[in-house]
DNA sequence: CTTAATGCAAAAATTTTGCATGATT
DNA sequence: AATCATGCAAAATTTTTGCATTAAG
């Protein structure tokens, strides 16, 4: 969601339109793997508006939760993280996180294969999916190789 | 883990077995659906040791979770919350949850669907996944017939 | 007897709240 | 001009830490 259409969302629902709000939702769309705590939300806006409170920043937080245009994730690393939802046809999210063990780096990925999960557990336990969130935890491509060694020779 | 095993494990490892540790352990291991937070257990574990602090299940929880027997699992109700791993051959754990949006209930449940997902992964991003996560939110059944009426007769 | 673990209380870190001020409509 | 949102600081949570005491090996 750009500036414009996050402007005219928050008039419709009878919300100001702010700097600080506008801020907070750039920080988290400004990369799409931008996973940022709130803590980092605030510096990023700061940045710009450096008059802005850590307490507007939870508010805010919290508002576009409600507005739901962004998610709670929690990667494991102890800290309580922010991203902007994915905006699907249908308003789905879909957060599919590939996390390496190695470097700690983070990859989002779309895919469609849990959709005959969904279909499974339905015809199976009866419950109706209507959301997911997926972490895979491995090692990426770049770890397995240094791990592998640079020419990839057998020891003694 | 039953209690023997624990206590094995820790003597292994050098550890002092304390009615505190099997305490903790023991209070995430009654249920196996027991997703509790560390208020929650330290409630549960003052039932049998009242003598016990809340620092110390915060230690025996970062002990629990560096042996690699607990997890920490955010089922987005704002807390923190603590599960023990199934203990599979390998070593290898799945948080499988359905998050009941209606009623919050969390069923839990096993599956190898994922397995396609992850060969399918490492094909195409050469990621190589060790481990997984999975959050399924939906409505469960009972939530459903709720919704549908008590004898699904259509309204007008 | 030695060392590790505990309980308590204090401290640190994180998040929320009250209220006067300032910005948006 | 009316109302909502903000900043600040204080309060409430949640988690961690220091240290004397207790318990395990």
């Amino acid at each position: 969601m750009d500036r414009e259409h996050f402007t005219q969302f928050l008039r419709d629902k009878g919300l100001k339109v702010t700097n600080q709000r506008i801020g907070v939702l750039e920080a988290l769309s400004d990369s799409e793997d931008s996973h940022l705590t709130a803590e980092e939300i605030y510096d990023v806006v700061r940045l710009k508006y450096p008059e802005i409170g850590l307490a507007t920043v939870y508010r805010t937080i919290q508002l576009l939760l409600e507005l739901q245009l962004i998610d709670q994730i929690n990667l494991d690393d102890g800290c309580v993280r922010y991203e902007v939802r994915g905006s699907d046809a249908g308003g789905q999210h879909h957060h599919h996180h590939l996390i390496c063990l190695s470097c700690g780096r983070v990859f989002s990925f779309n895919g469609d294969l849990l959709e005959t999960l969904e279909e499974y557990i339905r015809d199976k336990n009866g419950f109706q999916v209507v959301d997911h969130k997926v972490q895979l935890y491995g090692h990426c491509k770049e770890c397995q190789e240094k791990m592998d060694g640079p020419s990839g020779t057998d020891m003694g």
